[in-house]
DNA sequence: TTGCTCCTCACGTCACGTGAGGTGGC
DNA sequence: TTGCTCCTCACGTCACGTGAGGTGGC
């Protein structure tokens, strides 16, 4: 893998430059290509941001919190493959209903090829989704229910109309 | 209901007394009395929140959202029926999804006894559970897929460890 | 010079939670 | 004096939203 040293160095520098960057930064190839797989090509946050469908506030707040290091180019964020697979398990913890400290838990196990759930914390956490989605349910029939209530209420007040009007 | 006025007067310096706050505020009847009904009877902040499972920071904050205005005695708060039934309705509210600002705006239109909800409101409301419900379940059925793949993996490893013990 | 993308503060939002520090009568 | 209930700040939490003000090369 010592040749693809040499050639992820050059790639490295041309993608810095196709993607427009090489105004902001002289990347230091050295740096750029330390988490470079074969065929990686490192985005920057706004294309990020818009194949993951997030804010590139989000994007900055995960990063805050320490759930994504991204390489930096100057002041330029660059994520590379290793950061966006990262984003797209946080973004299913997210989906699952975790929150963002949970999800670093999650991530911060020594296995990190995904999310590594114990069969407890599954359980727990859909009992969660469970309560939840049972709590939503209700409601929505309750809203049903004032819905339908409100048709007869109409109707009664009509009706009470065309007495008094009688 | 003259007499009443009278009867509640005294009623309204008794429950002050039963409800032993004579030392926190020396009962200004005339203004303890004012909403009060026949058969009300002002409770303490306490009293409430126990009565509809809330915290007292709950309570003081509907109030600074100007949701809840209770009678003060003296720096002490008091709430009566009418009180209590305004809290019962936001708490549905909660229930039904909307937002204190929502709420806000469904109780203060001229009839308050109840929650104003037009066809409309239901409807928005009622898709915005809908999805959120959907949400939910996506999540609990991709949960219950890890725990069971996660049975699998076990049962993979273990079956991976015996080959390699062999 | 304008327009674009990037950046860093830093306050706002939502519905409270959580002390800190003080009061007043038994 | 201790314990109880009440009070008012006021900062913290969660996951961002939303400007404000500045940068750098086309």
């Amino acid at each position: 893998m010592a040749r693809n040293a040499t050639i992820d160095a050059a790639a490295g520098a041309l993608t810095a430059n196709a993607l427009g960057i090489g105004h902001f930064c002289r990347p230091d190839v050295g740096r750029i290509d330390r988490f470079a797989d074969a065929g990686d090509h490192p985005m920057m946050i706004a294309e990020v941001a818009r194949e993951f469908g997030v804010t590139l506030r989000a994007l900055r707040f995960y990063e805050a919190k320490r759930l994504l290091v991204p390489q930096r180019c100057g002041p330029v964020r660059l994520y590379h493959r290793k950061d966006r697979e990262r984003l797209g398990l946080i973004l299913t913890g997210r989906r699952l209903g975790f929150t963002l400290a949970e999800i670093a838990a999650l991530l911060n196990k020594p296995h990190d090829k995904g999310l590594r759930l114990t069969r407890e914390q599954c359980v727990t956490q859909i009992n969660l989704l469970e309560r939840q989605k049972r709590r939503t349910e209700i409601a929505i029939a309750e809203l049903r229910r004032i819905y339908t209530s409100f048709y007869r209420t109409l109707l009664d007040e009509a009706g009470s109309d065309f007495r008094r009007t009688e």
